[in-house]
DNA sequence: CTGAAAGCGCTTACAG
DNA sequence: CTGAAAGCGCTTACAG
C-alpha cells in the first residue's frame, strides 16, 4: 500500500474495449468464443486481452491446487492409450500439473455437448491449460473452438489430421513401415504382407509406404491381395490372416500396422494348424504390453509411446507460456525390437 | 458437492431476500459480513443462504468445472488397471466428475512428499471430492489422514487391507479361484496347480483358499511344490511356470492369479515345446485384454472391472453426499469364461 | 459483423 | 438498521 499510484486497477472488459476501439459486447463475444466476430477483430482484441492479462471474473479466483491437463481418448481404451497415458501423468507430475482423463466421444453424452463451440467452452471454462488428444477424431471446427477460447492443444497420432494448423506428436511411422519389411527381407521372405489400419489415418499410410518402398529397393513386387487395410484391433487382424492363409500362395510373413493386429493374425494362423515364427513371420508395431506377453513374444516396431506422452505434455507447456515451437509436429524415432516371432525362411 | 445435476437453478441474492422478506441490499450485506445488520436479520438471513446453499459469484469457481476425484495407481499402468480406469471415467462423467489419475507411489516424488499427511493435505488442498485407490499398499496412517481431512476414500482390490474400516470394492475372488479349480476338474484333471501373486495380498488369499476348497471338495490332496505365490505378472509366471514343469511329475493344469501370470506360464510352457491345452490346461484371472488377445486365447476368471470402478465411483458419490452406507465392502461377482487354453486331461 | 440497449447479479453511498 | 437507487462488470437478443 506504500505506492497505490503504481497498482494498476484489473482490467475490465471496457479497458479492452477502450483501447481496441470497439464496443464493450464485442469484447465479451471475443472472451466467450463466439463466432461472430470477425477475424480482424477477433485477433486485435484477443492481442490486448492477454497484453492486458485480462482474467473473467469466474477464472479470477486463482483455481486451488495445480493447474489441470485435460487428457482426452477416442473411444476404447487400449494398451496404447495405456501407456500414452503414463507418460503424461508422469510428465505431468514433473511439472505440477493435475491430468484429467476423458472420452472425445463419450458414449452417454447428450446430444450438443459434444458440438465444438460448447466442448471447448466447457473445456475452458473448467480452467483446462490445456488439451491432450490421442488417436481421435478431431474436426477443423474443434480445432478453431479451441484456439478461439485460447485453450492449447496438442495431439498424439490423431486418426485424421484436420486441415487446420495443429501442433502434434508422432513417431517416425515410415522409418518404422520400412525397418519391419527391411527385418523379414533380410530374413529371406519374400512374399510379405501388410495389414495396417484405417485406410485414411495419415500414421497408417506412412507405415504402409514403409513398408512398400522396402519392398521396392529390394526389388520385389507387393503380390496381388497382400496389401489389408481395416483398423487398428485384433479382429481386423484375425480377419485379415484368415483372408491371407487362404490365398493360394499365402505370405510367409506379414507386417502389422500394430500389435493388435499381429495378436489376430497369429491367431488366424493357429486356428489353421500354421506355426508361428515357423511357418509364418509376423512383425507388430508399438510394442505395447501385449507385445511382451504374447506366445510367442511379439517382433514389433517400439513407439516410444510414454516419450510421446511426455512430449505433448512439455509441448503444451511451452505453448501455454506463449513460447513459439521450432516446429509444429514432432517425431519421435521408432525402433525395431526383435522377439519370438519372426525367423528364416525355410 | 458432488451434485451439480440439482435441477433447481442456483440461488440469487434475490431468491433469498424474497424467502428472508429484505432487500437485495441487506443480503449482500450479511454475505460480506458488514456489521450494519441486526443480530436477528442477520441470523434470519444467514439461515435462508446455508439453506438454499448460496454461494457468492467469486466462490462459484472456486473448483472450476466439475468436482473432481483422484483415482490413484500404484506402481506400473496394467492392462487391469486401464479397465477399471474406463469404467471409472465412464462412471465418473454420468456424475459430472472429473478424474484426475495419478500415482499413490510415483517415481520421482521428492522425499516426504508422500508423507501420509502430506499426501492427504495435498489432495485436501487440490479440492479433490473424493480419492478411488486401485491395487495400491495403503497404511492406517493414510487412512486416518485422509478422514481427518474430510476426504473421502473408496479402494478397488487394495493389495493389503489396512486394519483401519475402509470402504472397498472387490470381486468374489474366492468363488471365483473355486469356480476355475472346478473347471480343471471336471476336464478331468486332478494335479491342479496354483500360481498365485503377493501372498499377503488379500485378494490373492481368497482366490488360494477358493482353489484348496475345490481341491477338496473333489477329495483331492495338493501335490507338494504345486502352491507358488509371488507377484501378479508375467515373470512370476514365466518363473512359475519353469519351476512347475521341470517337477519329476508335473501338474497337467494351472490355475492362476491373474492374466499376466497365465501368459507367462504359457510362454514357459512353449519353451520347452510343451503344446497350451494339449499337453497343459491354463486358466487365468481377470479378463483384461490380454485373455482376449492370446494364442490360444486365454480361459479366465472374469473380474468386471469397470463395473468395479463404476461401483466405486458412486459409493464415492453416496460417501459426499452423507449417505450412509449398507456396508464398507461391496464384491462384485465373478464369472469364468472358457476359451481356447483349458481341454479334457488326455 | 457490430454495437446500442436491456437486463442480471451484485455492491455501496446515502437518505430515512 | 433498512432499503431505494445508482452504478459496475458482464452477457445477449436484436436491429442495422
Amino acid at each position: 500500500m506504500l505506492e497505490p499510484s503504481t497498482r494498476t486497477a484489473r482490467p475490465t472488459l471496457a479497458t479492452i474495449a477502450a483501447s481496441a476501439g470497439v464496443s464493450v459486447a464485442t469484447v465479451s463475444k471475443v472472451v466467450n468464443g463466439r463466432d461472430d466476430v470477425s477475424a480482424q477483430t477477433r485477433a486485435t482484441v484477443q492481442a490486448l486481452l492477454s497484453q492486458h492479462d485480462y482474467a473473467p471474473p469466474s477464472a479470477r479466483r486463482t483455481q486451488p491446487g495445480s493447474p489441470t491437463v485435460e487428457f482426452l481418448i477416442d473411444g476404447e481404451f487400449s494398451s496404447y492409450g495405456l501407456q500414452v497415458i503414463e507418460g503424461v501423468v508422469t510428465a505431468g507430475v514433473q511439472h505440477g500439473l493435475s491430468i484429467v482423463v476423458g472420452q472425445l466421444h463419450p458414449d452417454g453424452a447428450p446430444p450438443g455437448s459434444t458440438a465444438p463451440r460448447v466442448w471447448a467452452r466447457r473445456l475452458a471454462t473448467a480452467g483446462r491449460a490445456g488439451v491432450i488428444v490421442v488417436t481421435g477424431e478431431l474436426t477443423a471446427a474443434h480445432v478453431t473452438a479451441l484456439s478461439r477460447v485460447d485453450v492449447p492443444l496438442v495431439v498424439i497420432d490423431p486418426l485424421n489430421l484436420p486441415r487446420t494448423e495443429v501442433t502434434s506428436v508422432g513417431s517416425t511411422n515410415f522409418a518404422g513401415g520400412l525397418t519391419s519389411t527391411q527385418h523379414l527381407l533380410a530374413l529371406g521372405h519374400r512374399r510379405i504382407a501388410f495389414v495396417g489400419g484405417p485406410p485414411a489415418s495419415s500414421c497408417n499410410q506412412a507405415r504402409l509406404h514403409g513398408y512398400r518402398a522396402a519392398m521396392e529397393n529390394a526389388g520385389q513386387a507387393v503380390p496381388e491381395g497382400h496389401v489389408l487395410n481395416e483398423a487398428f484391433n485384433y479382429d481386423a487382424g484375425f480377419r485379415a490372416g484368415s483372408q491371407l492363409l487362404s490365398l493360394p500362395v499365402p505370405p510367409t510373413a506379414v507386417v502389422s500396422g500394430s500389435d493388435s493386429i499381429a495378436l489376430g493374425l497369429m491367431e488366424a494362423a493357429r486356428v489353421r494348424g500354421l506355426r508361428i515364427p515357423d511357418d509364418v513371420s509376423v512383425v507388430g508395431f508399438d510394442d505395447t504390453e501385449l507385445a511382451q506377453m504374447s506366445t510367442p513374444r511379439l517382433t514389433t516396431i517400439r513407439q516410444p509411446l510414454r516419450e510421446m506422452g511426455a512430449v505433448a505434455v512439455r509441448t503444451l507447456v511451452r505453448m501455454a507460456a506463449g513460447e513459439v515451437l521450432e516446429s509444429h509436429h514432432v517425431e519421435l524415432a521408432t525402433e525395431l525390437v526383435v522377439r519370438g516371432t519372426t525367423a528364416r525362411l525355410r
